[in-house]
DNA sequence: CTTGACTCCGTACCCTGGTACGGACTTAGT
DNA sequence: ACTAAGTCCGTACCAGGGTACGGAGTCAAG
């Protein structure tokens, strides 16, 4: 009766309903009440729960980390300087992951530099230069 | 009697001797020619084909975009500009992935702005923030 | 009354890039 | 003769993040 169906959920979380069911078997989704025992409804504080696992899955964390976001966010004992710890790690994280790119990002630049963009495509610079690491 | 064996090039390569045979599978690498029809006997070019699969591999290139790579290689017709192309693209690739990873950071350090790190997890801003998409 | 749209469920499958396993064989060294 | 190392092969398995399928049930509209 009241709530949203799984497919309302999804269409307004931008999701598909498959993954609603995905997250409730991950856990990351607490089974929703049932009308009549037989069909899902959702709170507004479940479709809160899917933004929050969308955001920060959006933001780089896995799965299981959001997992236990989720759980921080339930735990009465956790604190705001666990969150922050998280948060931190996953930022040192994605910089790592920036960086990595960064120097993938120059030696592709390099090798662009190497090659006139004429010719052949034996004895390419690029390629060349590929083969003898 | 000469050539590497499988055992001999995954060391002098840096990769694992199921991973050579996971390329020859993929098709990365040829069959090598066998020591009396049983023993895989790798050539330098062999070996230079599997160097050159680790760095495009660690240049961000996918298993399947590095195929491609090995075909232009061998392909008389391809020119050095499709090589070119191919490594704008890739580069073009990565730098979308760190434009997008530099969002992800600056959300993240935002978040760690709104957060003081003491305090209980409930009503974090952190959390509260992930909630409100 | 039938059709279409939803929903239910379990299970299988997808992709990427490998890694692991087990039984059989050869070869070299002790 | 025995053991250890290396190789062979096929197949299964791993993580991660879903997606697809098929049969069954329910509901509303035409």
């Amino acid at each position: 009766m009241s709530g949203l169906t799984i497919g309302q959920l999804a269409v307004s979380a931008g999701v598909n309903v498959e993954t609603i069911r995905f997250y409730e078997r991950k856990g990351l989704l607490k089974q929703p009440e049932r009308e009549e025992g037989r069909i899902r409804r959702y709170s507004a504080d479940a479709r809160r729960r899917l933004t929050f696992i969308r955001g920060a899955r959006d933001l780089g964390f896995t799965l299981q980390e959001v997992g236990e976001l989720l759980s921080l966010r339930q735990d009465p004992k956790a604190t705001r300087s666990d969150v922050r710890g998280r948060t931190m790690a996953k930022l040192e994280d994605v910089d790592r992951r920036i960086e990595f790119l960064e120097e993938v990002r120059s030696s592709l630049k390099t090798l662009l530099q190497q090659c006139e963009g004429y010719g052949p495509a034996s004895n390419c610079p690029i390629l060349d230069s590929l083969e003898s690491q």
